[in-house]
DNA sequence: TTTAAATCCTATTAATTTGATAGAGTACGT
DNA sequence: ACGTACTCTATCAAATTAATAGGATTTAAA
C-alpha cells in the first residue's frame, strides 16, 4: 500500500504581518479612545501573546502606534487608520511588493543573473504586475477593515 | 568598533520560478524550431543546470514543455507562448497568488484564528488585492518576455 | 550491440527563515 | 516598594530554499 501525501507550499503573506493587520484594525476600532493591553488584542484576536508583543513594538518603532509604559498601560494608534495602507504594513513585515528584486522601488537590487537590464524584458514586464498589486495595497487601509457593524 | 548589518528579506518569487519563467521563454525563442538541451538553456540564461534539469522536469509534467529522451534529445515548447501566464508559471512553482490562503482560488483554506468568515472584512478587502495582483500575471505571458529585437 | 549522451527521478544537504518562547530589563501607577 | 505592562535580545524547532549528487532510463549513433 502507498500512501502519497502532497504538501503545497505557498508563498503568502506572513503570520507575523497577518497579525499586525489584526492588531492595528483592534487598535483603529478604539481609535482615539484610549489604549488597549497586549494581553487583551491577543485574547480577542487569538494571537500569541509574546508574539504580538515583537509586532507591537516594531509597530512602534515603524510609527504606527504609540504605547504607555508601566501599569495600566498599553498601546494605541497613533496615525488615522485611513493613512495605514496594507501595502505600508507588508512593506514592514514582509518586505518588497514586487516580485523581482530588480523591479523593486523600496528594495531595489540589481539581479546577479541579468545581463542588460534595460534592455530586459522580463523587468518591463513585472513593474506592469508590480503596479496591479501595488495599487490595490495601497487603496486599501486599516479603515478598510472596520466593518459598519462595529459603528465606527 | 560596531559593525553593524543589515539584512533585508523580501517575499519574493523564488528562483526556481524565476528560472522557470526565463527559460521557457527561451524555448519560446525557439518555438516550432526544433529542442534545445538543458546544459545550453543552463548557460545561456546563468541558471544551474541540475536545478534546471528539475525545472524542465516539473514543466515538463506540468504539461507546458516537451522533451526528446537520448542522445541528441532536448526540451521544447508545446503551448503558445502567449498561452502561458506568469500566473500559471507562479502557480505551479511558488503556490498562491492570494496574500491569505482564504483568500485563495487555487489553494482555498480556512484560516484557523478566523471566526466568522462571511463577515470577515479582511477577506473582502484581500480579495480586491489578490484581483488586481492576478489580473495583471494572468495578462502577462511568456510571449511579453520575447523582445522584437529577437524576431519572432 | 555497445557506447555515449541526454532526460528522468529521488535523496540529501547547508543555509536561511519562520513562528514562537523565554527571560531579563525598564517605566510607571498605586 | 510593589506589581504590572511595555522593551529588548536571545534562543529554538520546524520548515523551506537553492542547490548538488547519483543513479536509472531512453535513444541515437558508432
Amino acid at each position: 500500500m502507498i500512501i502519497q501525501v502532497f504538501i503545497i507550499f505557498t508563498i503568502m503573506m506572513s503570520k507575523k504581518c497577518k497579525y499586525a493587520l489584526k492588531a492595528l484594525t483592534r487598535l483603529a476600532k478604539n481609535f482615539n479612545k484610549g489604549h488597549l493591553q497586549t494581553a487583551d488584542i491577543a485574547k480577542l484576536e487569538n494571537i500569541p501573546k509574546k508574539f504580538l508583543e515583537q509586532i507591537l513594538l516594531e509597530l512602534k518603532h515603524a510609527r504606527m502606534v504609540g504605547s504607555k509604559q508601566g501599569s495600566g498601560g498599553g498601546y494605541f494608534l497613533i496615525k488615522n487608520p485611513k493613512e495605514i495602507s496594507v501595502a505600508d504594513v507588508y512593506r514592514l513585515f514582509d518586505g518588497a511588493i514586487a516580485l523581482l528584486p530588480c523591479v523593486s522601488i523600496n528594495f531595489y537590487e540589481r539581479c546577479e543573473d541579468c545581463t542588460d537590464e534595460k534592455s530586459c524584458a522580463m523587468q518591463r514586464e513585472f513593474i506592469k504586475i508590480r503596479e496591479g498589486a501595488r495599487k490595490m495595497m495601497s487603496k486599501v487601509t486599516i479603515h478598510s477593515f472596520i466593518k459598519e457593524s462595529d459603528n465606527q
